[in-house]
DNA sequence: ACCCCGATCGTA
DNA sequence: ACGATCGGGGTT
């Protein structure tokens, strides 16, 4: 397998084009290799459902920094989510990454953003870390043929007009 | 200091 | 349909 790390570059992209175009990528986390199968995008202080719609905080410090840094946090008290920040400097935005199909060591389908976190181990402490440069956390290119479909993000109680969650559908099994 | 509620998930 | 569980962020 002829593995590419996912550059800046990418990352600095409309929060849309990347959402879609990491479907399909190869996730590394530790020992952990998967496709990524679902995303969602949340774009900056005037998508209601984007934590940065509230401006600036502690918390979504990271969503108005660099591209291809990592932003986890705490949901209802027990789950964790992990995104990737997209776009310039100053302007808050990321994608969520709501499923993978785990390849190795095992193959598992971590369906939802919490079950993700929870069987990867990725916690708050994992929030910050620049992908683009970690051998053991990264996203690469690999070739994949899919179909992709579009729907409502889920969850959310405003900004469900927006179709900004994808969802990659293969011909044949992802777990292969 | 206090209160509300959420980018979820497993159980019923 | 609902409860678990707790930090973030707004309000007093």
């Amino acid at each position: 397998m002829n593995i590419t790390p996912l550059t800046r570059k990418f990352f600095e992209q409309p929060t849309l084009k990347v959402a879609e175009d990491l479907l399909g990528k190869l996730f590394v986390f530790n020992n952990f290799k998967g496709i990524i199968i679902e995303t969602e995008a949340y774009i900056g202080i005037d998508d209601p459902a984007c934590h940065a719609a509230r401006g600036r905080t502690p918390r979504t410090e990271i969503m108005f920094g660099n591209a291809g840094h990592s932003y986890v946090y705490l949901i209802y008290g027990m789950y964790h989510c992990l995104n990737f920040v997209t776009e310039a400097v100053g302007f808050p935005a990321g994608v969520l990454i709501r499923s993978i199909q785990i390849i190795e060591p095992e193959s598992i389908l971590l369906d939802g953003p919490g079950k993700l976190c929870k069987h990867l181990g990725i916690t708050r402490q994992h929030t910050g870390l620049d992908i683009i440069n970690l051998p053991n956390f990264f996203v690469a290119d690999i070739e994949r043929k899919f179909e992709i479909s579009t729907t409502p993000r889920i969850g959310i109680k405003q900004g469900v007009d927006k179709l900004w969650r994808f969802v990659a559908h293969d011909r044949v099994n992802f777990s292969k």
